[in-house]
DNA sequence: CACAATTCAATTGCACACAACCCAAAGACC
DNA sequence: GGTCTTTGGGTTGTGTGCAATTGAATTGTG
């Protein structure tokens, strides 16, 4: 690695990686959203689901925790699955702060529906089921990485040479 | 792979590549909004001053196509990116249809402080170089398939058999 | 030249994603 | 009991991201 700034090299690399992870999500969001017209569901709406499928009941908080979702972007969500019947939001007696969300007997039978999902997912991305756990495996850790950086860096120095 | 319809194992699986790509790519738009904040940016008016830097001036419509954004998301970005003084917005005389964008010499000037972000990015990654790479070019892999794909499989066979 | 098809940008509508707030309920503390 | 803090959801505001439409300009064709 260089010391010297490099300008031009330094803006180019870093748009490949940071350009083709997003790039690469949104492709993904794009096939998810073919496929998943049909059950009128968004990508997001159907990890909702997901996590509901696996867990039965949850309450909101739990179902943040899972996907990294804060309340300005679950409560909506839950409201418009809410409205399309899929689940049911009851908040809880015991501690009223906390809204339990669970799937209703419409949202619970389309799961067997969505089996098909992963069939034609997996299909698109033309990977090997090794491949992917492989690509699946980096991203975790790129994701625990990039969530534990508190970024107080130096803005030059510190950067290029770790052992500094 | 098997053949049995498996809908709880699938249902996991599937989770996990698009999960975490798109966890993957929240958090790495995270740790951006962090450094970019000092710079007044978000994470796409940052890669569209990159593509900017790089070619000098360009239509809407390439700017489009480098980074895959339609205008419904670039038109409005644009304008924001003009109404904070760092591009210019100039309608085409050529070809009336075209809009072609340039940076104002304060984005210009940006591009000096900018060098910055690449190392702190990558130092969040605390990836090497080498992975960085194989990573990028994993996932441009991936958005090529994904996008190439047409998604007219048979809901079921059709997937676990390539050959069929 | 006239007319249809195409192209480019902008706009509209909807759904995340996240920061920043508000509020009510629950705990912690004296 | 009476405060203080924390916690869980919700709301608001801003900024993408994308489908669908509009409208003007250009191109292709007879």
């Amino acid at each position: 690695m260089k010391t010297t700034p490099d300008t031009e090299e330094a803006l180019r690399l870093d748009r490949q990686i940071c350009f083709s992870l997003h790039t690469a999500s949104r492709a993904f969001n794009g096939v998810y959203r073919a496929v998943l017209k049909d059950f009128g569901l968004t990508y997001p709406q159907y990890l909702v689901l997901l996590v509901l499928w696996e867990d039965g009941e949850l309450p909101v908080k739990a179902i943040g925790t899972r996907l990294r979702l804060d309340s300005g972007t679950l409560s909506p969500l839950l409201k418009r699955l809410e409205a399309i019947g899929l689940v049911e939001r009851r908040r809880s007696t015991e501690d009223e702060r906390s809204v339990t969300v669970r799937p209703t007997p419409e949202g619970a039978a389309l799961r067997k529906r969505a089996h098909l999902v992963p069939h034609r997912i997996a299909a698109a991305t033309g990977l090997s089921l090794e491949e992917i756990g492989d690509l699946q495996e980096r991203l975790s850790a790129l994701t625990a990485k990039l969530d534990g950086a508190d970024l107080d860096l130096d803005p030059l120095d510190g950067c290029a040479d770790p052992t500094h």
